[in-house]
DNA sequence: TCGGCGGATGTTAGCGGTAACATACGCAAT
DNA sequence: ATTGCGTATGTTACCGCTAACATCCGCCGA
C-alpha cells in the first residue's frame, strides 16, 4: 500500500470522501469495499485506488448498525495468565480466522459479578455469538445468555446444564479416573493440593469426582492443602513442603493443576524422594510446559485447543443446543509406579 | 436482578421497547440508561425498573454511531501465551477500569502482515486510542496509525522512532547493562541461545547491544543457539545440552528469556555443573515462573505490568506525544558469581 | 398578577453505512 | 425498431441511538 499524500486529514474519512475522490456514488464504493454485488473491473479499481490512497478505514460501527451483522465473537474467560485459557483462544482464533469472525476477549478473574458486567458490555455490542467459560453464572448472566438470541457456547465444563451448547469435558470424571489410576498402582496415602477459589468450579469438580473414586475404593484423602494467588510454581513447593512435613507417610500427591504439580515434581526431587516408588504425584491440564521438567508429571489432558476449536465451529456454524462431550487422555508420564 | 417474566423475545429490544413500557419518551430513557442530564427520582425508577423486567442491553454500537464515543482500547500484541504480555494486560485492564475504557486485544503471532489486517480491523471499530506492542509496523500500519487521529500508545521498546507515545525499555541497552554485568564477574566464553524469529525485534535489540558490550570488552559470542516454537522449556534444555556439546569450555549462556533460560537452568543442575562457579546462566524478563525454580536464575525485570499501567494512563488522558522509559532492574539471582 | 427561570421531558435531525428497490444502458432476439 | 433482459449504478429509507434544541410546567420575586 502507498502511504497518504497529504499530511493527516482532520476529519475522519466517510465513504463520502471516498465515493467524491473516485466520481461513483457511496453505495458503489460501499459494494467494492466489501466486494459485494457487481461491480464493473474499471470502477472497482478507480474505487479501490482512491480509498488506499486516501487512507479511508471503514466505519464498522455505521455498517453493523445498518446491516445488523456484527462479525465479533464474545470470549469470556476468567483469565489469560495460567496458559490454559490462552491455548483454548489458540483453538478459536484458527477455527474462526477463516470464517472472517473476529474473537474479542473478555477476562473476569474467577469473578461471578466481573463476569456478569463483561458479558453485558459485550453483548451491548450485539456480537455474532458468546463462548464462555463454565456452566456456573448469576442469575443475571443465565438471564441473558438465555435472551440474547445468538448462539452460546459454555465451554470447558459439561458437568450440568448448558444454556444453549456446550463442548468441554467432565471434570468430575476426570478426577474420578485418576483416582482409580492412582489407586489401581497400589497408592494409598492420598493428599490433594489445590486451589482455594471458590468460584473455580472446575477444579472442584474434580476434587469431587476424586474424592468419590477414593470413598468408593474405602480410601479418604488424607492430607489436604490449599493457596491463593502468588506464583503457581513456587506454591506447589511450599505446599508439597508443608504436606511431605505434617503427613510424613503420604504416598500420593495429587494437584488440581499443573504449575502447582510441577511446583511439587521439582521440589520431591530436590529431596532425593523416590518417584514414583516411595510417592507418586500427578496432576491436571497437560501444559506444554511439562515437556521441559527433568521428570514427566503425570496429567490430563484438558483438550484445550479442541475445546477451541469445536466452540468457535459451533459459533461459525450458528449452532444451537450442541453438547460435545470431550475425552480427556490420562498421561502417566514417569511419577505413577 | 429479576429474570424476565416472559419468554425469549424474537426482535431484540430497543429504547423504544423500555419507553413504552416505562410511559416515557426514548430520550428520558436514554438519559436514564446514562446516567446524563436531569431526570426525577421517580421517572428515573420506573424506568430502571422497566429496563430490568425487559431484560433491555443497550445497543452500543448505534450509540457509538451517534454519540461518535466508543469507549474501547485496541491492544495489539504478539502472543498470549509466552507470559510477558498476559502481564502488560493485566496492567492495562487494572488502570483502564476506572475510566470507563475498555481494552480489545489483539494476537498478531509475530507477524508483521497479521498486524497489519488486525490493526484496520481494530481501527474500523472506532476505538478511543490504540496500545501497540513495538515500533516496527508495516508502511501501511504506520499510515493508518499516523492518520488515525486517536492517541497511540507503542509499548514495550523505545528503542526507535514512535507514531506517537511511546512506553518501554531499551532493550539494547538491557542486552548491554547484562552483558556488562556478566564480564564484570569474570564470564569470558559466553554464548547466546535465544529465538530465532525474525520479527521479535526486542529479542534481536537486546542480542545487539549484548554483542556491542562484549565488543568493546574485546570479546565476540563463543556460540549461538536458536530455536523456533515448542515448549520454550525443553528447547531450553535441548539448545544447552547441544551449545554444552558443542563447546564444552563455554562459561556463560545467556538466553533470549526466561523460558528457555528455565529449561537450561534444569538441564545444568541435573547434570551436576558447577553453577554459577564454573558456568553463569542469565535470562530475560523477570517471570513469576522463576521464582519457584531450585535456583534463581539471573534476568531482568522487563516492568510488564508498568508498561500496561502507563501506557493505559496515556490513552485514558488522550495524551499525545509521550516517551515513558522504564528501566529494567538486573535480578543478579544465584547463577552469576 | 405576570414575566422569568430552571428542572424535567419531548422533538428533530442526523451519525455512516447498507438493504431494497429503482433506473439506465447495451445488446440479442424478434 | 421494439421488446426484453441482465449488468452496472443510483436513490431512498432506515438501523438504534444521542446532541442539540424546543417545550412545558411550577414556582419565585417584583
Amino acid at each position: 500500500m502507498s502511504l497518504p499524500p497529504k499530511a493527516p486529514p482532520k476529519r475522519t474519512l466517510t465513504l463520502r470522501d471516498v465515493s467524491e475522490a473516485s466520481g461513483v456514488s457511496e453505495m458503489t464504493v460501499s459494494r467494492v469495499l466489501r466486494s459485494r454485488g457487481d461491480v464493473s473491473p474499471a470502477t472497482r479499481e478507480r474505487v479501490l485506488i482512491a480509498a488506499r490512497t486516501l487512507g479511508y478505514v471503514p466505519n464498522k460501527i455505521a455498517g453493523a448498525l445498518a446491516s445488523s451483522r456484527v462479525n465479533l465473537v464474545a470470549v469470556i474467560i476468567p483469565s489469560l495468565s495460567n496458559m490454559v485459557f490462552p491455548e483454548v483462544m489458540a483453538g478459536i482464533s484458527a477455527t474462526l480466522e477463516s470464517t472472517g469472525l473476529q474473537p474479542v476477549v473478555g477476562v473476569t478473574n474467577y469473578s461471578p459479578d466481573r463476569e456478569e458486567t463483561v458479558l453485558y458490555e459485550m453483548l451491548s455490542w450485539r456480537p455474532s455469538g458468546v463462548i464462555i467459560a463454565g456452566l456456573e453464572h448469576t442469575d443475571a448472566a443465565q438471564a441473558m445468555l438465555q435472551n440474547a438470541g445468538i448462539p452460546i457456547v459454555e465451554i470447558m465444563d459439561i458437568d450440568g446444564t448448558p444454556v444453549d451448547s456446550a463442548v468441554g469435558i467432565s471434570h468430575r470424571r476426570a478426577g474420578r479416573q485418576m483416582a482409580e489410576a492412582i489407586i489401581a498402582a497400589g497408592y494409598r496415602k492420598i493428599a490433594f493440593l489445590g486451589t482455594m477459589m471458590p468460584h473455580d468450579h472446575r477444579a472442584r469438580k474434580r476434587l469431587e469426582g476424586f474424592e468419590e473414586a477414593l470413598s468408593k475404593a474405602g480410601l479418604t484423602l488424607v492430607d489436604r492443602e490449599f493457596y491463593n494467588g502468588g506464583s503457581a510454581l513456587l506454591k506447589g513447593r511450599e505446599m508439597t513442603a508443608a504436606v511431605l512435613n505434617r503427613t510424613p507417610d503420604v504416598d500420593f500427591l495429587y494437584y488440581s493443576n499443573d504449575m502447582i504439580g510441577a511446583g511439587g515434581l521439582l521440589y520431591c526431587l530436590h529431596q532425593g524422594l523416590d518417584i514414583p516408588g516411595k510417592i507418586g504425584l500427578a496432576a491436571f491440564n497437560g501444559v506444554e510446559l511439562l515437556d521441559g521438567l527433568p521428570r514427566q508429571l503425570a496429567t490430563m489432558d484438558a483438550c484445550r485447543y479442541e475445546i477451541g476449536c469445536r466452540a468457535a465451529e459451533i459459533i461459525a456454524a450458528a449452532g444451537s443446543n450442541n453438547v460435545v462431550e470431550l475425552t480427556p487422555t490420562l498421561q502417566r508420564g514417569d511419577t505413577i509406579r
